[in-house]
DNA sequence: GGTATACTCGACGAAAACAGTCGGGAATCC
DNA sequence: GGATTCCCGACTGTTTTCGTCGAGTATACC
């Protein structure tokens, strides 16, 4: 389990997207604009949330994503397991013996329980959750007409591949607090 | 609050730390031999860790570094933050608006609960409770002779600035687990 | 005092991950 | 056919990670 701002776009790109889907399937390029992250970027976590099945996808005009099922069965270890793979599975083979000495693979058992616990505690908190506690903040959400496909008269923005010209905030490290 | 390999590496040696520590001052060769990390980035790590006061150091033959303060006062968030600079401290200014538009901020707010969330939970896991995790486990502890000072006569084997020739279990990305 | 031990500090470097870009392609709707 | 939107692979620059090296300082012991 890593934790970094890969973690943070994908986890913040689902709650905009479980805030707003009810209108039909929402697309990258909105979903880029709202919280200035990268439409290319967008593209590679929401291939790797596709393929997770956390996300389904509509193509053509008046497509986008939806989630691929309801928001109070998707966890926030679902989201950031989908986009940090697993990279290495155990490190060490498993039952190896690290070393042939007496405390054999204890850094692995050690830093496992940890993990598990970062893991379980991750898996507690859903994705509904903290679409809830946006709500309760008062965010607000435009309802955008409830019909299937996008009027083609208004001139709305086009939205190019390059968006957040200098997304100043999205730079950086990862966030922190305390 | 960022998790990777690095505060891995931190929590472990602390733990091997805690566990032998009776013993006198515990040297960073010998957390490198155990641990399977290299002494330099050890040294890197014990730096900040000491100046952020979680451990502290004596210096000159038979030295080594002891816990600043009990296991049960230290938690893995105090390491985690240790090792892992600030970085950024509010990314966007706190009170600033990150877009002119009706949901401003919304990217930060969010996260930083989340963030909250898990600040939270590595502060409720202290060091002691890693330990006794590991006792219960049945991890071994050799008791080394209670004197102060090492003995020069043993030929114990020198340990050179290179260790672990091919860590390969050292390697590799962060942990996984599900 | 000399020597061995052990921490302290700074600079350096390779490899990986991160964050973003780009160009094309395929499905779908009008 | 054209516009829209997802899909995919390759590429790039920066930061972080992990580790090495060399020199320095404090301490203990003979």
């Amino acid at each position: 389990m890593r934790l970094t701002t890969k973690g943070r776009f994908a986890v913040t790109a689902m709650i905009d997207l479980a805030l707003r889907q009810n209108n039909g399937p929402v697309t990258l390029a909105a979903i880029s604009q709202r919280q200035q992250i990268s439409l290319s970027y967008l593209e590679q976590l929401f291939g790797k949330l596709r393929r997770h099945e956390l996300v389904e996808s509509t193509r053509g005009p008046g497509g986008g994503y939806t989630l691929g099922r309801k928001a109070s069965a998707i966890t926030v270890a679902d989201i950031i397991v989908s986009v940090d793979e697993p990279i290495d599975a155990t490190q060490c083979g498993g039952k190896e013996n690290c070393l042939g000495e007496g405390n054999r693979c204890m850094t692995h058992e050690l830093w496992a329980a940890l993990n598990t616990k970062m893991v379980d505690f991750l898996d507690s908190v859903s994705l509904q959750s903290l679409v809830d506690d946006q709500l309760a903040k008062g965010v607000v959400v435009e309802n955008a007409p409830m019909i299937k496909r996008a009027i083609s008269s208004a001139p709305v923005v086009k939205p190019i591949r390059v968006n957040a010209p200098n997304s100043v905030f999205a730079l950086g490290g990862a966030a922190f607090s305390k």
